[in-house]
DNA sequence: ATCTATTCATAAGA
DNA sequence: TTCTTATGAATAGAT
């Protein structure tokens, strides 16, 4: 009997505002609370201080700070103080910040204007490469098996055979890693380590002395052919 | 060919002040464009409007606001007045223009952000369809198979199969045609004849206890190799 | 709110 | 700072 997944999971999703009101609501709780716990551990990790506020898109205010939110606030009004102020002090400081704000807003778009660019070229560039790719040469799987001969098919035979050791030693070389990594210990080196599932031998089989599914993947770590 | 160990991948840290100054720094550096990122998500996903401002240990402050830090700050001040502050200032004809073209700005800029992780998109997937074509299609016989990954090198693999099943295939019709030759029979057509010495069947495993796709060419019907 | 399968963020290392 | 890799954490969708 199959059993079904209990659930598909997270999705993904993309970033742009979400249509559905009651998921909306439903993801400004987790993401609202997902944030503020983000603030509190940069805050402690690394002895920031930082404000957070947020307005639901119902009105309603949310806000986290450390040491306070209206201490945080109170610094960054007094932050960038405009020389020659003194009784609208505050007033003056968010109009200083304002400004400061509008240039780095006009600074970003203008980095996002050439990262654009530049996203295109790069893409360009790849579109031409894969052109170029494919307008190519013969490949390996392109081999007209059907025409050759049987002295050429025992030399292809041949050649197979060796890609196929390749494949079998790099798919050992990449278990042991894995399962090294797994076991916190360090990488056996290839070269003397004991034989893996996947080791061949060019003249026998695999190891005679493991266990077949040693690894526990069956038959075959590649699955059904 | 000594594989080194990749990295040990994340490791669980206590949320508690991290000493070592350095590690502090990147980590600093880190959260706080995950935490900007976060923010700027909640904005977009939910519609709201929220500022975060942070100060690095050593007093730098970065900040981050939709629409505006300001108008974020603004709003939450209106709505904490305290003695010495006043929040009338917002409701001016001068504030408001700012406000709007503050707005403005940040609509530009969102939308220059969407247009770049557009791009970004495309580029990705145009990256895996040349990594997945390089691994399908590699040149002749020099098959960088030692850059393979998992996936590379069972999509690899299930080629060689394949290849090989062509390869039988066909030394079977060369030595049928042999044969037939020598009798002075027709030959027999391959698509319905009895399956020959290199006969290969994609349903059955060569050997149940050997990993499954390691056909026997070490025992090959080519004689040694 | 709770539960999973996934995606995402990020610690470590280079 | 920026990259990679592997793993811990956040969270979308369903209940």
């Amino acid at each position: 009997m199959v059993r079904r997944k209990p659930s598909m999971g997270r999705q993904k999703i993309e970033i742009k505002r979400i249509q559905n009101e009651e998921a909306r609501q439903v993801c400004f709780s987790k993401r609202r609370s997902g944030l503020f716990k983000k603030a509190s551990e940069l805050s402690i990790l690394c002895g920031a201080e930082l404000g957070v506020v947020v307005f639901s898109p119902a009105g309603k205010v949310f806000s986290f700070g450390h040491p306070s939110v209206d201490a945080v606030v109170d610094r960054f009004l007094v932050g960038t103080p405009r020389p020659g102020t003194t009784g609208t002090a505050v007033s003056t400081a968010v109009e200083s910040r304002r400004e400061a704000n509008v240039r780095e807003l006009n600074r970003q778009c203008m980095e996002l204007h050439d990262l654009v660019e530049a996203e295109k070229k790069k893409r360009d560039a790849l579109e031409k490469a894969v052109k170029k790719e494919r307008a190519g040469r013969p490949f390996l799987w392109d081999a007209d098996v059907e025409s050759l001969g049987m002295e050429e098919l025992q030399e292809f035979e041949r050649r197979l055979a060796e890609l196929r050791s390749s494949v079998a030693r790099r798919a050992d070389q990449v278990l042991q890693e894995t399962l090294a990594r797994k076991q916190q210990l360090p990488v056996i080196g290839n070269d003397v380590g004991v034989p893996g599932a996947f080791a061949v031998k060019h003249e026998v089989d695999v190891h005679p002395s493991l266990p077949s599914g040693f690894f526990g993947y069956g038959h075959g770590f590649f699955g059904s052919m």
